[in-house]
DNA sequence: CTCGATACTTTCCAACATGGAAAGTGACGG
DNA sequence: CCGTCACTTTCCATGTTGGAAAGTATCGAG
């Protein structure tokens, strides 16, 4: 209503989407069955949240052959890493940061 | 399983439990009714919520009567303060804290 | 050119979580 | 008894998830 819903961002309060923003916060990019190993999901579930983050415009997946296979590699977009930043503000005020 | 499994706590993390806790951290009680204004919830939607953290055993809800009125306050139980405090150090983690 | 492997994508589906509206409950005060 | 206050519970329609399985695209091998 307040504060909270300016900033509280659903896209990116739901468990394995966080931790994907996390992950891509800290890194240029990062490979997505990486991701994957890192949030300890199945490559369908990975997929299905990237793809949600994708269409709210937060994160970049570039297909790139490298050694003649096809590697996806993933990237927090600015509008990703702006909504990211306001949430985790958010979620600081929200638990007393 | 790893340690995010050990301290991420669906029950918390949901948006509006999420609040109620963060209420309730920094005092020793909270009415009903100031949690309601301060989620922005209906009473029947908070009633679920506090229920559900009741049942976790993160939440003590006691009934006073108050000048001939019912007046219901919450706090948080010493469980209840640990896992939100668990939950948001995991938070800390995920999101680079 | 067909086959199998790699690396995701999409579809199917059953389970669960939510919120709003409305009905229900218990304790007064009139 | 009745109405009000302060929640509770029920009803219901919708939205989100994850796992399994089928589908797609791109090689390299045979």
């Amino acid at each position: 209503m307040t504060a909270v819903q300016r900033r509280f961002d659903p896209v990116v309060h739901a468990p394995p989407r966080l931790q994907v923003c996390g992950l891509l916060a800290v890194v240029d990019n990062m490979d997505f069955a990486t991701v994957r190993e890192q949030v300890g999901v199945s490559d369908s579930v990975l997929s299905k949240h990237v793809k949600q983050l994708e269409e709210a415009g937060y994160v970049n997946v570039r297909k790139a052959t490298i050694a003649s296979r096809v590697r996806t590699s993933l990237s927090l977009t600015a509008a990703g890493r702006a909504a990211f930043e306001a949430h985790v503000a958010e979620l600081r005020r929200i638990t007393g940061g």
